[in-house]
DNA sequence: GATGAATGAGATTTCATTCAT
DNA sequence: AATGAATGAAATCTCATTCAT
């Protein structure tokens, strides 16, 4: 192992921190993870979290969110619709649709705590993630609208298509975190694909 | 006021440790209320709650769950769809989502505890809760079924279309429980109508 | 040993809290002694005291200064001169004094703490104490009043005389209180009767 | 700005140290003081304090108290009686007191400190304050003898008239600084005077 | 001279639960 | 049926101090 200097070895012990805790709230819950199991894990004493992260257990959590969050924001607006204006409409949805759901599954843990003690935080999260998917709403009526241009589906309320399918994914999603399903299927990963079939099929009749 | 038999002064008190232990987790959350806090609002001793719930808070909470999820059951089950078989199809649909919606808000309180907690209770109550959604899925497909006999809608996937309508309550539902939205509207009151009319107008066409 | 009832009990164990306390404050002071070294002390759980002082060690303490400041006004008031009348005018200033000192000396520990720490409390008990003491000014003035009306000791500003007087003896006490003293002779019991003879000697001229 | 040579610089950050320290200590006690904070406001690393005071907190209070006690005891050595000895008694005796008084009140502060956390610190300071005490005593009572000598006072036991006048103002400066008056007059400023007077008066009769 | 990462003992407090009465 | 005294593990957080760099 490399020799580390004093800022990259703090810059290190930070990072782990986060990621312990990430680990750990994800197992355990917020409220089930005491600040020791974190410091044990890393073999660090009991007062290094409050060295990193002043605010205690809180802060911790929040950096975790405010960063997992920023990542997402970034991660979707990238998700240029060049990349799929050639596919056939379909699969252009499954891939929009594919992923939006990397990228919640990437943090999947962290979203079930959001979701979970979501009165513990300032809204502040919630309303972040909200103005995200309106915005996301938007930019899929949009790629509908091309594609109507081009005779693929039917003149129609564009934005209310886009809402359809993002119901589906999104009450697949929180289906997935507070474990309540529609469907006790085996197979849920045809789920999604299924129904965005059957979605295009009604917007091309 | 009546004197009270010994029976019915013991059910009175079981009664009102869960209205009040329901009212309490709902304000301040499972976790953030002290059994204490349940025991003295109805003047009684710490003991009492252990003598009509060994199981202690864990146990009071299941109760709880459980019969809110029996309410639940019964009421959906008496959804008969004699009652709408005469509505136009958005009505009718409204009609059922409405009365879905009521049974969900009627204990919002509670469905949001089960999803914050929902690794704390053995999953049953979220498993049948899965199972109820799946019957009624089963049940809104029967009920396009006879419309497209009627000549109301087309052909189509009945059971998809079934999940797709009630991806939209869910999907609208979850989104109030966390806070997350997808539509920032100021009229969310509006927002199931507009979603069932757009989706009924794909179905006919 | 008796036994005893359980309110019984239950009132022996807050006093023994507040006994405990009182004595470890004034052995290791109040920020010196460590919550658990008082329940440990009645050999009970850690919990205890906050099961009667749920303020936790601010509630002991200011329990501990009301009572012994509720006790102290009570005696005081009941100092009445009705007793040292007949006495002669140094023997009667001694003994109001050396009441006082009693006074003061049964809770001299509680006295300390109160000094030492006293921008912990509320100011109220300060501000009591001064209250307490600009009467005992007046009483004492009044007494002086009437030794002069007898002929004993010649025309002043009594009241002036009166603080003179307790000026020795709070000089006194607060000296020994901080431990600084403007008189390091070994036999410090003689020094209130000293300065008191020689005040009375300069009141008499 | 003048470049500091290394000398230069390493003690201005002592006597920086040094002064935030006793500010800290003043506003918030030894105890309510982090290390930490200290450091911070002169904006230096966490160990910089055992760089300079290597008995850590102690040390540096300690260094305070004999600091301002040595600046004391020099102060109070060079209060000449000559300068006041051309005064009217009443006027000398409140130069006297106003200079003792000028000098507790110029650190208040540390008084306050040395008061409070007396058992803190080994007695030497307070032992040698009240050796401090004693000489003053002994050297007012010279003063008054040879006042006496020019027949301005009447013959008595100097000591004690020392002692008494002291005590008028130590319980004075006691009680501010323990926030219990005997006197609860709006206008404190004059209560020495007053005090003085009365006394003067007696001595003169 | 100076830094600040790391320590870890220890402090206060909470609270679900038990059980003798 | 009811009480509430007692428990004690566990949780969060603080802070004086050390020491490698």
């Amino acid at each position: 192992m490399a020799q580390l200097s004093r800022k990259e070895q703090a810059s290190a012990t930070r990072e782990k921190l986060l990621i312990t805790a990430k680990n750990l709230f994800a197992e355990m819950g917020y409220h089930g993870t005491p600040v020791r199991a974190i410091t044990r894990q890393i073999q660090k004493g009991d007062g290094i979290l409050y060295h990193y992260f002043p605010g205690g257990k809180q802060e911790i959590m929040s950096v975790l969110l405010r960063e997992s969050f920023e990542h997402r924001v970034q991660e979707i607006k990238q998700l240029t619709n060049e990349t799929i204006e050639h596919l056939p409409l379909r699969d252009a949805l499954l891939v929009i649709l594919g992923k939006i759901n990397e990228l919640f599954l990437d943090d999947l843990d962290l979203m079930r705590i959001l979701f979970r003690e979501n009165e513990l935080f300032d809204l502040e999260e919630a309303k972040q993630l909200s103005v995200l998917m309106s915005e996301q709403v938007e930019s899929i009526a949009e790629f509908l609208r091309r594609r109507h241009a081009r005779g693929e589906i039917r003149f129609m309320n564009f934005t209310f298509a886009a809402r359809q399918l993002l119901s589906i994914w999104m009450q697949h999603s929180f289906s997935c975190i507070v474990g309540i399903k529609v469907v006790t299927a085996p197979d849920v990963s045809a789920y999604l694909e299924e129904m965005v079939d059957f979605t295009v099929s009604l917007w091309q009749a």
